[in-house]
DNA sequence: TCTGGGGTCCTAGGACCC
DNA sequence: TCTGGGGTCCTAGGACCC
């Protein structure tokens, strides 16, 4: 059996790990430059406002139900994630990290199921106040459905166990087919053409003709809605294949210069990221585009890739700017103190010239939260009476 | 005025090689 | 009239996920 857990409304909780008066009031987080909402309690739910809904549109109606508003803060949503998953990881036999917030659980072996899912949901609950979801069942796919309920039904009590067959179609009867993981809107309007409407449509159609008709990834969903497993576990160790930096850019640029300079910052950034995580490169592109709301305007977008020289060595960095590969070691000792300098007296202390003077403008943070887990200025301070 | 950011996988087609 | 077969690598685009 396989478990999906999966944290409420992650970045709403939190928020309110640290704003305790704000339990069952309505949160809101809103994404970089507070530009549209990217997680809503259940409160803002019930008001009707959607995901991803950009904040502009939605601030009235936000006010006047004294909606909490945070801007993103990220380091700390990591942070709490790091916390959990190694909760997790602590409990069971093994664990792939999906998301951010959420994580397969392999439970082969395990005795009672049940019990330890309670265990794990509990003891995230008092060790960092996140409420948590876990749906189970034979595949990913399944499991994720397990999951839709125990989030929804408040007699699953944040667990639902889809153990037998009956039960399993049951559930599936009940779920529309673009609810399926996997499943997104293209494919939904075909499959809906094609009278396949819930989850229980799609178990039933032949896998060979999912694959003729859409492709391998289909066959793969219909398989698992089934009971057969397609989807292993994913070493979590696994190196990632691709980091980006983007951003939107909260003021219109016209000036080639000014290009220039912010997609350099936006470079070292890049740079950084990679050095961080341990990870080299042999292709770096770039993409720019213009804003697709508006729509009056003349539209652009281009993207260019650069296949770099040669790598330094699985030590080493790539050198990204410097022509001289053929002395890494000190380019890496170069990076390493400028990295160091940057994070302590931070970003943007010391940085490459093609930079200029960095970015012209600020991202918009209006609402953000203390760094209550990552910095010691802001561990939160108790009284007691 | 204002609309996020970071990933994965699959497929088709072209260039090139033997 | 008729023009092989089997590979790899790369790119672009599409679809999906959180």
């Amino acid at each position: 059996m396989i478990a999906l857990l999966d944290a409420n409304n992650f970045f709403v909780s939190c928020e309110r790990v640290f704003r305790p008066d704000l339990m069952n009031k309505p949160v809101a987080v809103l994404s970089n430059n507070d530009g549209c909402l990217i997680s809503r309690s259940n409160e803002v739910k019930a008001l009707g406002v959607p995901m991803g809904a950009p904040y502009f549109k939605y601030k009235e109606i936000l006010k006047d139900h004294n909606v909490a508003i945070f801007s993103s803060h990220f380091t700390l949503y990591g942070d709490m994630s790091g916390r959990m998953m190694d909760l997790i990881d602590s409990l069971v036999p093994r664990i792939e990290v999906y998301s951010i917030d959420e994580a397969f659980i392999d439970l082969s072996g395990v005795r009672d199921i049940e019990a330890l899912c309670n265990h794990i949901r509990n003891l995230i609950w008092r060790s960092l106040g996140i409420p948590t979801s876990i749906g189970i069942a034979k595949t990913k796919t399944l499991a994720k459905v397990a999951n839709h309920y125990a989030k929804r039904v408040p007699a699953f009590k944040s667990i639902c166990y889809l153990k037998e067959d009956p039960r399993v179609d049951q559930a599936l009867k009940l779920l529309s087919v673009g609810e399926v993981w996997g499943i997104g809107r293209q494919i939904t309007k075909k499959l809906e053409g094609q009278g396949i409407l819930t989850a229980y449509d799609l178990k039933r159609v032949d896998p060979r003709c999912m694959r003729q008709n859409f492709n391998v990834v289909g066959e793969r969903i219909v398989r698992e809605l089934n009971g057969v497993s397609c989807l292993e576990l994913e070493d979590i160790e696994a190196l990632k294949k691709s980091t980006q930096v983007t951003r939107s850019f909260s003021k219109t640029i016209t000036e080639l210069d000014e290009l220039r300079s912010t997609i350099a910052t936006y470079a070292t950034r890049l740079g950084q990221k990679l050095r961080e995580q341990g990870l080299v490169t042999k292709n770096v592109m770039v993409c720019i585009r213009t804003s697709k709301f508006r729509a009056s305007d003349p539209q652009y977008a281009n993207s260019h890739t650069m296949v770099l020289p040669s790598f330094v060595g699985q030590e080493g960095q790539l050198d990204l700017f410097s022509r001289h590969v053929e002395e890494p070691f000190q380019s890496e000792k170069l990076w390493e103190a400028l990295d160091l300098v940057n994070k302590r007296y931070g970003r943007g202390t010391v940085f490459s010239a093609a930079c200029g003077k960095g970015l012209t403008w600020k991202d918009q943070k209006k609402h953000l939260s203390q760094p209550y887990t990552t910095s010691w200025h802001h561990l939160p301070l108790v009284f007691a009476k």
